[in-house]
DNA sequence: TTCACTTTTTGCCATATGGCAAATGTTTTC
DNA sequence: GAAAACATTTGCCATATGGCAAAAAGTGAA
């Protein structure tokens, strides 16, 4: 619970109150491994942070292959959005790829505490622009390079993770098959 | 200028002097095509919101290949925001790929309207999350296809662009050579 | 240890894309 | 309108990646 204290205070003061209220009402989860955290085609009502464990974020593409479009590490805040926002349906779900601990934010907790701590919209809005400022950074050097690159990208800005989860979930965000992922390690 | 006003007054109110005050601070810029917003390895200490034309954001990847990043189009609000807010030197530049028509706020004017306006901040920061949104939509279902599928989606997401600029430019986006990329639209 | 199960690697060949240079088409300039 | 400059397409062949199935390696349970 510290950690998530530890991280919102880097975008903005809270009191000691304001952190016990926080502390009240935000909820511990545990997934174990292959669980689902959210599903397609539900309306996200939850927001997390992530305290132990990876996650992934996925969907089906237009060949209906499973694709992962983004992994989930520690210290990270995560939800979907845009669904969240606009209370849409979300096309991709979430899973646990190792046994995960996550704190967990319901839509009311949110809202609750949107309208009790004045500075909450504004420390949650720091956080969700540096999430995506981050993301992109993670996403936008992907498409320029050629395949063993993008690995080696992989492995510089998810540095733990390659060892923690299957190559088929790598080799999927990476935008290749299995099998060339394994080729590629080889020549590595 | 009545578009950026319209713009911002989606994601919050303005009275009458707000409005005329922000008129007042904002500089409209023109850009001949091919001709530079600005550059890789300096600071950026503009926001910029576009009226007219398209631009394009710019890399070169580790092979040394200009790469597209990304296509900013007509009525977007546009800035390194990572190097701008930390005051960064920026590793991309920004190119008018047709005659451009902008409207500019220098860091200086950020600041006085931030002090000025006391919502101007939440606005900012609203429009800067919906852009980041709209991007990560953009980019990341990218990967996951082949280019031939890419190349629709870019056609799907940014309408009317094809006509308008260079198809070497949308190859680097899609992460082809443009060679590849003609073959492509020979067999659409 | 052995067995069943999952994950990763490999072989084989098909297909997609790259690299380069020439040909063709288009736009700009004088 | 001709020449020059630029943009796009094409041909040729090399290389990278895909698809599929089998082999090999790793993992966990009894």
């Amino acid at each position: 619970m510290e950690k998530l204290i530890k991280y919102l205070l880097q975008f903005g003061q809270l009191n000691e109150q304001q952190i016990e209220l926080i502390k009240s009402k935000v909820k511990e989860r545990h997934l174990k491994k292959d669980e689902y955290f959210s599903e397609a085609g539900k309306i996200p009502n939850e927001v997390m942070f992530l305290l132990e464990g990876v996650l992934r974020v996925c969907y089906y593409n237009s060949k209906g292959d499973e694709i992962t479009k983004f992994f989930v590490d520690e210290n990270h805040l995560a939800a979907d959005l845009h669904n969240y926002s606009y209370k849409t349906p979300s096309s991709e779900y979430v899973q646990a790829i190792t046994d995960c601990k996550m704190l967990v934010f319901t839509r009311e907790v949110m809202e609750e505490l949107s309208s009790t701590i004045i500075i909450w919209d504004d420390i949650i809005s720091k956080v969700v622009q540096k999430g995506l400022m981050e993301k992109i950074g993670k996403l936008s050097p992907m498409l320029a390079e050629d395949a063993a690159t993008r690995y080696r990208e992989f492995l510089n800005r998810f540095p733990g993770l390659i060892n923690r989860i299957p190559l088929s979930y790598v080799a999927s965000f990476l935008g290749i098959t299995q099998s060339s992922l394994s080729r590629i390690r080889r020549n590595t």
